[in-house]
DNA sequence: CGGGATCCTAATTGATACTG
DNA sequence: CAGTATCAATTAGGATCCCG
């Protein structure tokens, strides 16, 4: 399994990601381009393990789909917002989705 | 979080499907439509897992993408091949993954 | 051959507490 | 506010044995 340069990670790892709890949600939370800060995001998906929600803004951050702005203020001002590539991720999805819960096939 | 009827399985618990180990393998290698008996595809997949494999087959035929005919005779004999609904799954699924892979968008 | 049952280990999550 | 650290509880995976 050679990493491709092209690649910002491997298929397995993005599924991984995908199906772990709060990813579709963030991804979906920000699908219409607009930018939320860490708190606003937890807070409309109800997250109740900051730990594991942390550990998937960074995976998605790392992953190149989500983009991290961070204002040196006190406090602290942390801003996520899905790149170029996480809204080409998200508008690939999307159908796959749509299918899965409508069944509209 | 409702169950609809016209969904043979939630979002959540294909994508939880999806993640794990073979899942993926497996339907690659019945993209193309064929038949193949569990241990050909075991066996293509170089599985050490027949535990974890046998849980992805029945996992894949109950989410109704996998179509299971097992013939009476010994040895036992059972074949799986994609549903129409597995192969409208693999279709949307595939630009998907062409996507993380290649990084053609 | 296909796959269920069992036991064990490794990885994730949930909850709580803590820090710059 | 935005995380990190910690620990108990779940869950997945690996290996083995066995049955129809």
């Amino acid at each position: 399994m050679a990493a491709q340069q092209t690649c910002y990670c491997p298929v397995d790892d993005l599924l991984d990601l995908l199906a772990k709890e709060y990813t579709l949600a963030i991804i979906g939370l920000l699908a219409d381009g607009g930018t939320k800060r860490h708190s606003e995001i937890a807070d409309a998906l109800s997250v109740n393990s900051s730990s594991a929600f942390a550990d998937r803004l960074s995976a998605l951050t790392e992953a190149g789909l989500l983009e991290r702005t961070s204002y040196d203020e006190v406090p602290p001002h942390v801003e996520y917002s899905l790149t170029t590539r996480g809204r080409e991720f998200e508008r690939r999805l999307r159908p796959l989705l749509q299918w899965v819960t409508q069944e509209t096939g």
